[in-house]
DNA sequence: GTTGACCTTTACGCTACGTAAAGCCTTATG
DNA sequence: CATAAGGCTTTACGTAGCGTAAAGGTCAAC
C-alpha cells in the first residue's frame, strides 16, 4: 500500500499541504521518493500519521507532538499532564474573560443608563490614569511590572456593584480611622481595625495582598504629598497615624 | 500633559514596540510627531488606550476592537455579543478536549493494561483506515469532507467504554437483522427495530445523523463488494434487505 | 501528442507583537 | 564643548500551522 500526498491527504482528512509542512519539520517524512521526485508514504506513515492527528485533535503543538512520536523515551505522561494543566488554566481563564464579557455587555444594554454608565467607565479610568501617572512608577519599581498590570486589569474588571461596594469600604475606613485617631495610639483595636478595612479596600484593586506592600504603601502615602493631602483632609495628621497602624498591623 | 513613547509604554504597562505596533495598525495614533519625529501622545491617546487594554483583556481581537474604538456606528453590543459566543465555543471545545487529554492520561497510566490499550488504539486506527480507504472518497464526495473528518474525530474521542459499547450495539443489530431477515420483509417491525439499531450504531461515529445520509449508505452497501461480503457472511442476502429495510424506515 | 490532473519548490499572508540592527536626537556630565 | 548614556526612529526577521497562489515538471488516458 502506497500513497502520494494527495491519496494520502484524502485517506486522512488533511491538505497536501500540511503533508509537506510536516515533511519540512521533520514530523512525517516520506516513506521515500519516487524517481521524478514524488513524496510516496507507506503503511507505517498511515499509522504514524494517526497518531499524529490524534494528539492534533488534543490541541497538542506540533513540536511536541514530533517529541511524542518520534522519541520513544519522550515522557509521554508528563507531557500529556503538562498540556492538560496549560488547557486547564486556559479553560478558567476563558471563564473569567465570558463573565467580564457579559458584564459588559449588560451594563452596556442599560442595566444602568448610559449617563451613568460612562460616568463609571470615565471614573475608573481617571483613577487608574492617576494611579498609573503619580504612583506607577514607584509600584512598577518596587514591586514589579505584573503587579501594576494585574491592579489595573483587576480594576477595569470589576463590575459596578464591586465598585460601589469598594467605595462603601472606603467610606466605612475612613469613619473607623477617625474613630482611631482620637485614642491617638496606632495600635489600639480602632486602629487596627481600620487596617483592616483599609486592606479589604486594597483587595479591590490587589491582585494579592502582602504585608510588605502593604506597609510599602504607607510608607508611600507619608512620603506623597498627594496621600498625605487625600488623608490629611479628612483626618488632620491621618496619613502618619495609619502608616504607623499599618507597620503595626503588618509587623504581627 | 504630553508623553513620548517609553513615557505612555511605563505608564500604561505595554511595551513601546506594541504602541508602535498600534500607531502602524492604524489603532492609535500619536496625537503629532515632534520636529525629530517623536511620537507625542496627549490624554486623549491616554484614555484611548485604557479602552483599548480594556477589550484586549476580554480578548477583543484588535481589530475588532479598531472598530470599536474609532467607529461610533460600530455596533457594539452586537459585537460584543458574537465574541461571546465564540469564547462560549472555544471553551466548550477547551472542555471536551482536557476530557480527552485526561482519558488519554488515565489509559496510558495502565488503568487498562498497556497491551489492551494499544490494541484497542490499534483497532480504533484500523477502523478508521479501512474506512478512508475504502468509503473515504465517496462518503466525502457525497457529504462533503466535514461530515468524514467529523466522524473520524469523533471516532477518535471516543472512549474504550463507548468503543465497546458500539460494539455491543452492531452485535444486538446483527442478532436483530437475522431475526428480520426469516421474517422476509424489510417492512416488518423486526427489520425496522434492526434499522433503529444500525442507526444507534452509526451514530458513535456520525456526526450528526440524517435519513438522507442513512439511505445513502444501504445503496453503498450493496454496491460495494466489502460491505455485501462482511453482511452476507452473517446473513446471505443480508445487506440487500438491509438496504430495503433501511429505505423503509428512511421514506417514513 | 495533447489534454488535464497531479506533483514539485518557492514564497507571501495571517495575529500581535518580541527582538535585534543601524543610525539619529537629547540630555547630563566633565 | 566634547563625549557618553540613553531614548528615539525605521527596517525587518521570527513566531504556529498551515492557506493560497505562482511557475513549472510528470503521468495516465485519449
Amino acid at each position: 500500500m502506497e500513497y502520494t500526498v494527495q491519496q494520502l491527504a484524502k485517506l486522512s482528512g488533511v491538505s497536501s499541504r500540511t503533508l509537506r509542512y510536516y515533511d519540512e519539520i521533520g514530523l512525517l517524512k516520506p516513506a521515500r521518493l519516487s524517481s521524478s521526485g514524488y513524496r510516496i508514504y507507506g503503511q507505517k506513515e498511515v499509522d504514524l500519521l494517526q497518531q499524529i492527528l490524534f494528539y492534533r485533535e488534543l490541541e497538542v503543538s506540533l513540536e511536541d507532538i514530533t517529541g511524542i512520536i518520534h522519541h520513544l523515551d519522550f515522557d509521554l505522561i508528563t507531557a500529556l499532564q503538562q498540556h492538560v494543566q496549560k488547557l486547564q488554566e486556559k479553560h478558567d481563564r476563558l471563564e473569567q474573560i465570558i463573565s467580564n464579557v457579559q458584564k459588559t455587555i449588560a451594563s452596556k444594554e442599560g442595566g444602568t443608563p448610559m449617563a451613568d454608565q460612562e460616568k463609571f467607565e470615565g471614573f475608573k479610568k481617571k483613577m487608574i490614569d492617576e494611579n498609573e501617572q503619580k504612583y506607577g512608577r514607584e509600584v512598577r519599581e518596587q514591586y514589579g511590572n505584573q503587579v501594576a498590570d494585574d491592579s489595573n486589569a483587576k480594576m477595569m474588571g470589576l463590575s459596578e456593584a464591586d465598585f460601589k461596594r469598594m467605595n462603601e469600604v472606603e467610606k466605612e475606613f475612613l469613619e473607623e480611622l477617625k474613630k482611631a485617631y482620637e485614642t491617638g495610639d496606632p495600635a489600639s483595636p480602632e486602629a487596627q481595625k481600620a487596617v483592616g478595612l483599609h486592606k479589604e479596600w486594597l483587595s479591590f484593586t490587589w491582585p494579592q495582598y502582602s504585608k510588605e506592600a502593604h506597609a510599602g504603601l504607607g510608607d508611600m502615602y507619608v512620603s506623597d504629598e498627594r496621600f498625605t493631602a487625600y488623608y490629611d483632609r479628612h483626618i488632620a495628621g491621618g496619613t502618619v497615624f495609619l502608616r504607623d497602624a499599618i507597620h503595626i498591623y503588618a509587623a504581627k
